[in-house]
DNA sequence: AAAGGTTTCAGGGTTTTTCCTGATGAAATT
DNA sequence: AATTTCATCAGGAAAAACCCTGAAACCTTT
């Protein structure tokens, strides 16, 4: 029988998926964690990978994207299922990166759930029209908006620009001139191509720059 | 057999508590919806009244806070066990008001729901000390701030405020002149007590009142 | 009809942000 | 040694954000 692991950080979460998934007689869920350390520390024993491993996006410490990324360099053969709750664009193309095998919200049932499982072990992958959409979009137009790079003293910059600090206040804080502020302010908004602070804030959270 | 209904906006997460729940023999769950109208349609029907209500603080439309707040004047007999997300805050105190029989985090684990369940068929309630401290531990590390009560057009405004739009830009969406923006741009920094437009997107999203 | 609240708006003032054209010295590269 | 790159800074000007004092128009409620 197809085994199982399950990763998220709400205990009552995996227990009901746990219940959820042994019911359906196909499927033997064989661990549970609630974060990404502990599900690294699982894998790392050789008698418990599971066939499958539903692994939650969100979660504190490492988290799924993470977890993902160490596998992969591990080249372990354990299909992942990625879980999440928000529908965020950035981290579906990373997991893809990472040899993700299917994509699920948690808005799903438990038939479609069901589906992503029978899907990954017999034919390996599983992708909701929704999440092939976004694949879709990605190779067509691959230059989606590639993450900056910046220097430490901009990354510093960013920071405190996500704060309601003034730039009297991030001058202060950065030992530096109000003017040397004011360049990089620009050099930023250049680099992200947005034209006022909040929009700043806003892509560099939907780009994983800062946590809010 | 004492009666279940679910309501959690994450539809993986309430099939499998159903399954979870009837795997317990001495409950059983009769429904399971995805947001807080579905829920008091079905708490209107006087036939599936469940004896307990498991009930989602954060869902999409009404929340559980507005459910709850609904079943007190409505003075619907029926347990309420709140179901909540760590980082969804003072919202607890709230409940507590409006005489919700139990509060869990979602960490929480399958044997201790079945704790919960039990002891809420039995006594009446459910405060383990354990959860108690969790929830005073957590109240006491966020700050909280009372969530302001926002008008239909400020509300609307806080939303445009949170994206990159010039208030001349946010007035043309909403057919005001800008005096008038300005006016209750200025009701919202009092009423959130913060001093710039960034302050406000930081609490308004620490307070669950917009999505980033 | 009076009182009170809500929604909308004017006008003018101050502060902050945003944009621009530069420039200096230090460090690295050629 | 010359060039390039980097981190830092000046000063001015326009735009936007922020703050204040009202007040008209339209509801409800008394």
């Amino acid at each position: 029988m197809p085994t199982v692991a399950i990763a998220d950080d709400h205990k009552i979460f995996c227990d009901s998926l746990e219940s959820l998934i042994n019911a359906f007689d196909a499927f033997e869920v064989i661990w549970t964690v609630q974060d990404g350390e502990q599900a690294i520390t699982m894998l790392q024993q050789k008698s418990k990978l599971p066939d499958i491993l539903l692994l939650d996006i969100n979660m504190p410490g490492k988290n799924g994207i993470e977890v993902a990324e160490w596998m992969f360099q591990q080249n372990l053969q354990v299909n992942i299922l990625a879980l999440t709750m928000e529908n965020d664009d950035n981290s579906v193309i990373k997991m893809l990166q990472y040899g993700v095998k299917g994509y699920l919200l948690k808005s799903v049932s438990a038939e479609e759930l069901q589906n992503a499982l029978l899907s990954i072990v017999k034919y390996g992958y599983y992708y909701t029209p929704h999440v092939t959409k976004q694949i879709g979009n990605f190779i067509a137009h691959k230059n989606s908006e590639p993450v900056p790079v910046l220097k430490d003293r901009e990354k510093e910059l960013l920071q405190y620009m996500c704060t309601d600090m003034s730039y009297m206040e991030i001058a202060e804080k950065m030992f530096l001139s109000e003017s040397t502020v004011d360049s990089y302010r620009a050099r930023l908004f250049e680099k992200f191509n947005v034209k006022n602070r909040i929009g700043l804030l806003l892509k560099a959270n939907s780009m994983g720059l800062i946590r809010l």
